[in-house]
DNA sequence: TATTGTTATACTCTATAACTATA
DNA sequence: TATAGTTATAGAGTATAACAATA
């Protein structure tokens, strides 16, 4: 597959350009992400979990008893389409899911001994997954590279 | 929306924590990587374009007369993906869409004038959303994080 | 009136299997 | 047989409008 010989194909055989995109940094983290979101995906197979469903169980598991518009917020998707993940958190016992008291609008969420144990294994998987991915960067460099990523979603 | 008076929901009135997921880069990436394509669509929208269609267009510009699967390896997305955008592309008139001699199976995709007139408004309204989405990051902290982009997939 | 959560719906990007026509 | 392009289909993430229950 990386062999370099071009068989004749009507067209000159050299490598395929892609200068008007290649200086365009956005473009660069948006393919670096779909790569990032492919292996994580795969990393987290095993435990039947997707990214949404794992940062829901993250956020919930580190701040027991939020509401679901404080989950939605935090993880800056739309009520609507966390409505399916707590459901599906909550069908498996990952998590409870009770009204409050104060609010009988509002749910609180808190996870199960079960949603933290499962959360705990699968943060191992992502921790060993992201070692893989991001081999060979320097940590000041990706703590740049954090720091780069919040201000874009300041500046968005 | 931004105040952060808490109404009492039954539950502490502190900031959630996502301590769990913040100290993984890969996340931090991709929610970067959520504001700068909704920012980007935003961008394309009056000229039409969505990512795919822009950087589909611009590889074709950069190489004209190569073929599609050419074009899906270098914009790394499976054949299929590809075709619905190749037909709206031609479509529009924006390229050509023409049947190699030496292999009867592959086409040759080349911009028209209309589609390199359209590609070039396109592209600077993307580099103006890249200034702004970017503002503030030094030119060599960009350059670092193309490459460490560049290295992600190739470890992925 | 405004907010919480819900339903319905749609768009974009991505992925795989199976097909056709050429090679 | 292998490759180029196609069709069909599915999954995942994201977005908006409209609604019921509650505040």
């Amino acid at each position: 597959m990386q062999k370099p010989t071009e068989k004749t194909t009507g067209r000159e055989a050299e490598p395929i350009s892609e200068s008007h995109l290649d200086d365009l940094i956005g473009y660069h983290i948006r393919r670096a992400s779909n790569i990032i979101q492919a292996d994580l995906a795969r990393t987290l197979k095993p435990f039947d979990l997707r990214m949404l469903t794992l940062s829901a169980l993250a956020v919930i598991a580190g701040n027991p008893g939020l509401r679901q518009s404080q989950l939605a917020d935090a993880l800056e998707i739309e009520r609507p389409n966390l409505v399916v993940v707590v459901d599906e958190l909550e069908r498996r016992e990952l998590i409870l899911r009770e009204r409050t008291p104060t609010d009988r609008r509002a749910y609180a969420l808190t996870p199960t001994l079960a949603g933290r144990t499962l959360l705990n294994k699968a943060l191992k998987a992502v921790q060993d997954h992201e070692r893989r991915l991001f081999a060979g960067i320097p940590d000041d460099l990706k703590t740049d590279i954090i720091n780069v990523m919040t201000k874009i979603r300041n500046n968005g």
